[in-house]
DNA sequence: CGCGGTGTTGACAGGCTTCAAGCTGTGTGG
DNA sequence: CCACACAGCTTGAAGCCTGTCAACACCGCG
């Protein structure tokens, strides 16, 4: 459990990213926008959000009244129990959408905190309702991404649930490299997750001895290497074999 | 694990339900729908559906055209690894909503099987994006059944991960309870729930002997009463307690 | 320089799994 | 009407996977 500070600052408004040279777009798997829509969400976006590593950026419980998307950065949503025991429901980066469920349903029922630095970008949620009347199609893309969210879900309990230790870790390791590999253009660059073995024990329901001394062994195989701070992926076919399991392939989603 | 027997037919067409007569809207947790919602719906909906009870009614990996509402009994949504472990993901009752993955994703990543026999209403997902085109609520309130059902995965998560063996088993069994409970007008009716040992064993990824061993410890305290294929709570809140849950008490939900 | 965050290792305990056997009730067929 | 099979529930014993406790090394940082 990280001692949790809770700075948040507005970035400069003037550093403002207009939608239409948002970065993102570059990203080969992310959907296009017409321009219509690429219009009002330039106006549905309402500003930028920098937050530092170890921050909180979302507490459970609050109500409020925005939707993000990260822009840059890592960061990652959990639960705790009263007594402080901590579950990792899932990691966010570039292009994913934080706070729907504190919009639909008024309230978060987990947290977010930053992985590293992290710019977000800032919507209304009264002008959600807009969304879905003028834009059909975003309102789509809205429910394509709670899916597949609960889809993701869906497979992380399963892990949790019936995996034993080693499965459990290189399932998890071999989804994080899936899911970063998409955001960097260069394919030749080695992938470098920066998260701690206990975010990993926190995010499978081990304990970190165990993740250490079993995290130990894909290193002795040579699947990944553990540096300071993080891990870098070194076969990922070995990983994802330990685990049983196979990444979701198909290449374009939608993103707000 | 059941033997899976395949068994699906489709309802006599006489027998359909007019939308306008669905028995769930005299569930008072339900939103009301405008008149041209509900002609919609009715336009919507293409008939029903029975699943016996033990049946699969969705298979993992199917690329199924239709979304289905449950109308009666109870089924359970589960994925498996290749070696049969299996992992059971949600309870879904009457007024709840299956196959919204395959209708967005494209292919389903969980299959479903009937707890009791099922009774289905069957849409059309093609016609979809006329449901967001036509009826901008009706979308609002498909994202959020969807962000809804990712907050109870997010519950579940943290139970499987970091709950233990008597807390999971009290967690589930009150989570059960409310979630049933809002479906009989009748308050004072004592609630059966319709699942084996085995089913709560594979939710809380816990082996079947370890879960009939901690479930006699809750029979042995009075909590719960264990009968042939099924138990009934007999103090929901000290089950919470133990659980150091509490349950989501919004009333009103939407519901296609 | 000292401190806190991170990673590493060993020893030990215990929660949970596995194996195995038996019990009960229900349904089916001769 | 009884034999038999089968699904679900119980119980005991043995052992392993994983958690807890404890100590230490490393490193960046105030």
């Amino acid at each position: 459990m990280n001692g949790e500070k809770l700075i948040v600052k507005l970035a400069d408004s003037k550093k403002r990213t207009k939608c239409k040279e948002c970065p993102l777009h570059k990203l080969n798997h992310l959907r296009e926008f017409a321009s219509d829509e690429l219009e009002f969400m330039d106006n549905f976006k309402t500003g930028e959000l920098n937050s530092d590593k170890g921050s909180t950026v979302l507490v459970e419980g609050s109500h409020s009244a925005h939707l993000f998307t990260i822009l840059s950065g890592w960061a990652f949503r959990y639960k705790t129990l009263e007594d402080g025991r901590r579950q990792i429901l899932n990691y966010v980066m570039p292009g994913d959408l934080i706070g729907l469920q504190g919009s639909v349903a008024g309230e978060m029922d987990h947290s977010i905190e930053a992985l590293t630095n992290v710019t977000l970008c800032v919507f209304e949620r009264d002008r959600l309702m807009e969304l879905f009347g003028k834009f059909p199609d975003l309102g789509y893309d809205l429910t394509w991404i709670a899916a597949r969210e609960e889809q993701i879900l869906d497979e992380h309990l399963l892990s949790v649930g019936r995996r034993n230790a080693i499965e459990r870790i290189a399932y998890l390791l071999s989804f994080l490299y899936y899911k970063v590999s998409v955001l960097s253009s260069d394919k030749k660059e080695q992938i470098n997750l920066p998260i701690t073995q206990q975010h990993v024990a926190d995010t499978l329901g081990l304990s970190i001895v165990h993740t250490n001394k079993t995290i130990k062994k894909l290193v002795d195989k040579k699947l990944v290497k553990w540096l300071d701070r993080g891990c870098t992926v070194e076969n990922v076919a070995g990983l994802a074999d330990i685990a049983a399991w196979e990444p979701d392939t198909k290449k374009i989603r939608p993103f707000l």
